[in-house]
DNA sequence: ACAAAAAACTAATATCCGTTAGTTTTGTAA
DNA sequence: TTACAAAACTAACGGATATTAGTTTTTTGT
């Protein structure tokens, strides 16, 4: 009888959750069965039963876990005297970190968050448009006080946004690229662009 | 007895594709049942059966579809006289196009392609990873011309595939911008940065 | 060492899945 | 109109799914 290990300073939910997520991450949350999960951890399905209430359980701490983070990140970033030109490179910079430290949590978040069940769906969605929003906020006011140019704010969190989620691609493949290059490269491209 | 309509030009096979597209992006492959397209189609699930093989050959021509399309046009483009960076505003207005006119189904290409059976997802992934390396390719030649400021070439391939893929988001949501302004902001963007 | 609690197990359930078989209806061409 | 082909239908299959119930084993606290 094998009994899950809970990791150093994590309950054995949380060692669920964990394998859950690099799961979900390279299957699909869908196409991944409870009982394949069970196998990863070392146990038996229905034990898992014992620590988690249900499969879309495991979805939703995942998604609101990672949402969270990026939220209290938000806070902070508001919250600070910077520059909206700072304040983006921050809120770049933040993204890369998380993607490079958490990447299966983000990877789900970002990519099967559709699969949760109401309310907790829309109550994300809200999450998702406000850190959106104030993002649009930062760049609003750095471009009235023409520190960046008049660019479309939601065409910029869009592009902005997006970047950085194809980090994901850059840790999925373990280019030949050390995460500081990335991020000063992406930095770049992003704030001051492509030409010499 | 409801029948299939297949449109003007198209077989049923098509209508059913097209059909499954929007609900494979909306719901993700795994999460819909045959029984659900047949629904939508009008049809009982078996009698989709006499126009297609399976729910993954569904999937197969979705993808491959699409990225014939986007390697056609990668063609034409390297074999332009442009500059580099006349190139990647081609490729980038390229998948503004793409993601306007057949939404559901570059968004299926670009995020169920992983629920493909081999060797078709093996043939898929080898398509990608040839078309980034021809963006690859423009890069680094135009970084040689000085006609590109120094950023590492993947770095820079990232960038623009994710941010390009981000409109998708715009075009789900029918924001209060249009295709061009759009168009021209992350163009601007991206190639020329954010600053004043 | 022993009692209680936690967590594993086995067995089983109802439901849903993609798909096949066989039949009936519909459309088409002579 | 009649014959043939296309495409719909109903019924059903085997297998997988998440989850529950009930039992046994293991760990924990005294």
């Amino acid at each position: 009888m094998a009994r899950i290990k809970a990791s150093r300073n994590g309950t054995k939910k949380d060692a669920i959750i964990t394998k859950a997520a690099a799961l979900f991450g390279k299957k699909g949350f869908a196409a991944t069965s409870m009982r394949e999960l069970a196998e990863t951890v070392g146990v038996e399905a229905p034990s898992l039963y014992n620590h988690i209430g249900s499969k879309s359980e495991i979805l939703q701490v995942i998604c609101f876990k990672t949402a969270n983070e990026f939220n209290t990140h938000m806070i902070a970033v508001e919250s600070s005297t910077d520059t909206a030109l700072e304040k983006l490179e921050k809120l770049i910079r933040f993204h890369i970190k998380m993607i490079i430290e958490e990447y299966d949590e983000v990877f789900v978040a970002n990519h099967e968050w559709k699969q949760m069940e109401e309310p907790f769906l829309s109550n994300f969605l809200i999450q998702r448009k406000n850190y959106e929003n104030s993002m649009i906020t930062i760049i609003s006011s750095g471009i009235k006080k023409k520190e960046l140019k008049k660019i479309h704010p939601y065409v910029v969190v869009l592009t902005i946004l997006s970047a950085v989620r194809g980090l994901e691609s850059w840790q999925r493949h373990k280019k030949n690229v050390t995460a500081m290059q990335l991020e000063n490269d992406m930095v770049d491209h992003l704030l001051n662009g492509l030409k010499t």
